[in-house]
DNA sequence: TAGAATCGACAACGTGGTTGACCGAACCGT
DNA sequence: ACGGTTCGGTCAACCACGTTGTCGATTCTA
């Protein structure tokens, strides 16, 4: 049950998330776009680099790179001094997508603070910290069920 | 970060589930094949209802049910009083994993409540249960995250 | 400067899903 | 009793997101 329950949780969040984001313009970003956007940030990254800080292959990200492109939320840009690089950087469109993630997650967090308690949401919180290593506290989640 | 860390919850549970379970003779149960096995249970179940509790096409759980049959884990009997109907069943090898997976996931319980306390862990599926909806504790955790 | 490492791309494949189509069996209203 | 609808299982084609292996081109380094 603690499972499911922990699952049900994360899903309940993405969910959410989503279906705001469809209705504020982006309805065709799914959570696996969403993990790789937040992966690349405002600086950027190679396909090689975003596949490590995602736990996956650089050509798995470099077709999620692909996709993110294709749908207008990030670019390839050469790289002046070093030829074998192609730096990928969000489009002013990624950056309002993030931004809008980042308020309806705040604004989720707030939901559950006012049914539950501030003080639960943060027991819940570092509970977790405390329980859940750090090495799975990762952006792969969609890759990691599928895995070989 | 709420997300990631209920992610990173379940995503520990899990894996150190399988780990156990492949050291205790179960190396190829993966979560999808456990999902199912958990919604086939001990009365068995025709693909269709098993794609009903899954939430997924009685296509998918038909394959499902293929591998679990390829691996020795269920067996399909024909419906003595319905031609169309095949029951899937649970082999004792399947039975055996379920119970494995029970006491693994009940000592992973008892881990956490001496990690964290027991009250830490109650008021964790409390407050989880008071915010998830019912319809988000499925089983249909693998198809989820790649939905169209 | 030669050899090793890195980057991005291509190809073939695996896994867990989806739709659509089909057939045979069961159900049901007339 | 029978004809239309529903239901169960299977086949086929496809998609999303991964994997390995290979490769040419570029950069790093001993």
């Amino acid at each position: 049950m603690l499972p499911l329950l922990l699952f049900g949780g994360f899903r309940t969040l993405i969910d959410r998330l989503h279906a705001e984001l469809a209705e504020q313009g982006h309805p065709d970003v799914r959570p696996a776009y969403g993990f790789a956007m937040q992966a690349i940030g405002r600086d950027g990254a190679t396909a090689s680099e975003l596949g490590r800080r995602l736990g996956v292959s650089k050509q798995a990200a470099g077709k999620t790179v692909d996709r993110l492109v294709e749908l207008g939320y990030a670019q390839r840009s050469a790289d002046a001094t070093d030829a074998r690089r192609k730096l990928v950087r969000l489009t002013p469109r990624g950056y309002d997508s993030l931004a809008r993630s980042a308020a309806v997650f705040e604004q989720l967090r707030a939901e559950w603070a006012e049914q539950l308690g501030a003080d639960a949401v943060r027991a819940l919180e570092t509970n977790l910290r405390a329980v859940v290593p750090p090495t799975a506290i990762r952006l792969d989640a969609a890759s990691w069920l599928a895995a070989p």
